[in-house]
DNA sequence: AAATATATTTAGATAAGTCTAAAAATAGGT
DNA sequence: ACCTATTTTTAGACTTATCTAAATATATTT
């Protein structure tokens, strides 16, 4: 079907896309994919030969409906795995990110279908990210970041922006996960840090933490 | 760490050499791995340059202490996962070899030890062929074919040589598989085949059919 | 032991994916 | 609108793993 180089492409621009609308452009994709711009011309060229993305020369990418087909699966897969990682073989929510970067090139829908079965069709994977269904459908939670929040407000913890382990592990030591109320009790013009509750704890986090968790009002 | 193409001929050389004993033939491996000699002697020689494998020329390869050893991880990897989606994901023996191809070459030591205690540190993979535990160990059992059983004789049925879809379609339509007693009543010296008892029923079976059977005698 | 057949290696080519360096196109500032 | 800075693309090279065709080494036959 296609390379492991191509998936990641392909969910590489499904991510930018989101991000920025329009096209995405030759040289965030780089960046993202941690290579050189003069790569991502040459893969973006391949990609358009195969109908899988829409390019004209200096404008930018953008997904085909295949290409956007192709990267929901890999997504899928990747998420789903990490839910197995988690639930079953008992791994932390920081380490399984590198292991579901190979997991999700794995060529079989029938494992897809059987994995998702066997894990109880789950629907958010353990960083609060949407799995999508076999159809390719997935909710697009009404999610915000924490630092959005003002003085006395609250939420539920339901994701995180960034999944760097270093984050992770700092949320591990903080008490903080996935499910958990957050009540914002101070918010510091200043430096944008605010201070939070959190299981009768108050907690005081900078902005760079509120800025990378999600949370759901009400 | 190593290639995937790497990985497979460390592969095809350790079952290689169980077969033949003495250094394993550049068309041997050509054949296992179905590919043109000179592409084998090229790999030869870079395995070779990695100290996977010693190599002389026009004298065959065998595998070095550290080619064997990973040859053995991959296998354990194989076997894990075609056990894995036996006994976890509903596969039927003659569906899972495929997939597993792909599964042994995931890199994660921690991932194959959790899967393993997962699955309860399984000994045999769906085939009946043994799982290496983490420290490469693994038993070589005392098994036979069942074309070698004389008249009169018994025996428990252990594993497959052949494991291709057909033949292992072929055992579950017959209701054959690991475990059962089979003893055999007659043994055609015309053509090799015999008359087998397996759970009360008759059976005539080629002798393309029970040179493809392990059975354990006693 | 020479002649022939088979097995193996070498040489040179190809495709995928990447790179560096240079050229071309676009965007921004004045 | 022009000059400059940035972005993007092109050209050519490199690596990995493969191939075909030719050359060389080993094995077999007579």
């Amino acid at each position: 079907m296609f390379s492991f180089s191509e998936e990641n492409y392909l969910k590489a621009i499904f991510h930018l896309e989101r991000k920025y609308q329009a096209g995405v452009s030759t040289n965030a994709l780089a960046e993202e994919m941690d290579t050189k711009a003069s790569s991502v011309t040459d893969m973006i060229k391949k990609l358009s030969e195969k109908e899988l993305v829409i390019y004209k020369k200096y404008q930018g990418v953008k997904l085909s409906e295949l290409g956007g087909k192709t990267a929901i699966q890999v997504i899928r897969k990747h998420r789903l795995w990490e839910y197995f990682l988690v639930e079953k073989l008992n791994f932390n929510w920081d380490e399984v990110h590198d292991i579901a970067e190979q997991l999700e090139h794995i060529k079989s829908e029938k494992l897809t279908r059987e994995l998702d079965k066997f894990l109880g069709f789950p629907k958010r994977d353990p960083h609060g990210d949407p799995i999508p269904d076999a159809e390719g459908n997935f909710s697009v939670a009404n999610k915000m970041l924490l630092s959005e929040l003002g003085k006395a407000e609250k939420g539920i913890c339901v994701g995180v922006k960034d999944s760097s382990s270093e984050f992770l592990r700092f949320l591990d030591k903080n008490n903080i996960s996935l499910g958990k109320e957050i009540k914002v009790l101070e918010k510091e013009a200043f430096d944008g840090s605010m201070l939070i509750l959190i299981e009768e704890r108050e907690l005081r986090i900078s902005q760079l933490i509120s800025n990378n968790l999600y949370i759901k009002i009400q």
